[in-house]
DNA sequence: AGTGCGATTGACT
DNA sequence: GTCAATCGCACTA
């Protein structure tokens, strides 16, 4: 197993939401659960800037975003649709509403703790797309606003693996400022989400 | 207090 | 390919 083994150091993450969002493609997600231990490789993530009406801080901090504002590297969680919970990485200086959605992982360790929390044995599935991926890790709320650059029940590890070459398009399910260039992924990843057009 | 709307998913034609 | 489920939250009054 190439498990990573101690959570990345804060100082370590690039400054800047759409170098860190580049920069996380290859690094792992580490979900620790009282059953053991989930990881994965993240494979596409979007950014979220300032003055960008796609994001959630878009008119300021609210009780849902406050994570957002955070220093980097802590989490924002939340619930879309009702139905999925979405993984973000706050990606700016404390004040600073931006941040990083993780969008799918490459599953790594811990895939049959994954595969109970899915109901499928469906590796592809398993983590392609921010909400399977929330769900696979068992996150919700309670881990919003984590330290992910902290020994705790999640955080950001490194993996030893190459990050590949990164692919660029716009980003997925958002109806405001659509067409900027913020989504990131693995190129020739089998593991991203997202429709064929924007997986070139 | 009421209303509209998603950074999605899974089921179905 | 289409489409409804589902609910917390932000916005209006």
């Amino acid at each position: 197993m190439t498990h990573p083994c101690s959570p990345i150091q804060r100082e370590a993450l690039p400054s800047g939401t759409v170098a860190l969002a580049r920069w996380l493609i290859g690094k792992a997600v580490v979900r620790e659960m009282p059953e053991g231990q989930v990881s994965g490789r993240i494979v596409e993530t979007e950014a979220y800037l300032v003055g960008d009406a796609a994001s959630h801080a878009y008119r300021g901090q609210t009780g849902r975003n406050r994570s957002m504002f955070l220093d980097r590297g802590f989490a924002y969680v939340y619930l879309a649709y009702g139905t999925s919970f979405m993984l973000n990485v706050a990606s700016e200086t404390a004040g600073v509403g931006e941040a990083v959605l993780i969008r799918a992982l490459e599953p790594l360790s811990g895939i049959s703790m994954m595969e109970r929390h899915r109901g499928t044995t469906n590796l592809r599935d398993l983590a392609r797309g921010p909400g399977r991926l929330a769900q696979a890790l068992g996150i919700d709320r309670a881990l919003d606003g984590v330290d992910l650059c902290a020994p705790g029940p999640l955080w950001l590890g490194q993996d030893a693996h190459e990050p590949g070459e990164i692919g660029t398009s716009i980003r997925i399910g958002i109806t405001k400022d659509a067409d900027r260039p913020l989504r990131f992924y693995r190129r020739g990843s089998r593991f991203v989400s997202g429709p064929k057009s924007l997986n070139l």
